[in-house]
DNA sequence: CTGCATCCCCACGGATACTG
DNA sequence: CAGTATCCGTGGGGATGCAG
């Protein structure tokens, strides 16, 4: 199709899947490891967390540290091309934050009339 | 799940879903016709089509107006909450293209390392 | 503690055909 | 032209168990 080579494609993808942002948000207050992300975030299995840390970590957005202690314990932090998708992810926030009541009104006289 | 109220959330589903951003920025342009967005969105069913127009709708970023010609035409065009949404977006879509670059080197670094 | 593999279900979305 | 209904394949993602 004629979405596949869109690079903004890639990005909405990322930022539209379910755990990413949730991850990066994380993220974004510092470093973190794999099982301090899973307490942060619980709904997210250990599968999907894995799958989406491999994600962000091929995308450049996340570096992964192997610390060789016993019992293992990986870091997960940002990159600093990671760091520069909070600022446009914040616009979003905010915006959904501004628009919150509208999207709800809209909805609901949506709904009430059909 | 936690995630279910939160109305950032919403938002990110919308945004991230397959064909919102590009009925947008179709929109974008100005008002629109159901088959005129079909031909700028080449690769979407009507069935798609239809179905984004009306979360779209319910969400009161677009606004729905039917004319009784014959055949009926219906015209799309965003509200000025759909409006207010295109800027994050814009925001969005030029770090996507900033990051462009980047980004596809470190999947090459990525893939190539393991 | 971290991460990979397997199984499995169900929602997303494409194709097609039909209505006003 | 615009929208609906039905069928159906694919894959995202949850649960679980095993390995390093």
């Amino acid at each position: 199709m004629s979405a596949v080579d869109c690079p903004v494609r890639d990005v909405l993808d990322r930022i539209g899947d379910k755990w990413s942002t949730l991850i990066l948000g994380t993220l974004a207050a510092g470093p973190h490891r794999f099982s301090a992300v899973q307490r942060t975030v619980p709904d997210i299995s250990k599968r999907m967390l894995t799958q989406t840390f491999r994600d962000l970590e091929r995308d450049g957005l996340v570096a992964r540290t192997v610390f060789p202690t016993k019992p293992p314990s990986v870091e997960y932090r940002l990159t600093p091309l990671g760091q520069t998708i909070l600022e446009p992810l914040d616009v979003l926030v905010r915006w959904a934050d501004r628009s919150q009541a509208d999207i709800e009104a809209a909805r609901q006289a949506f709904d009430t009339a059909s």
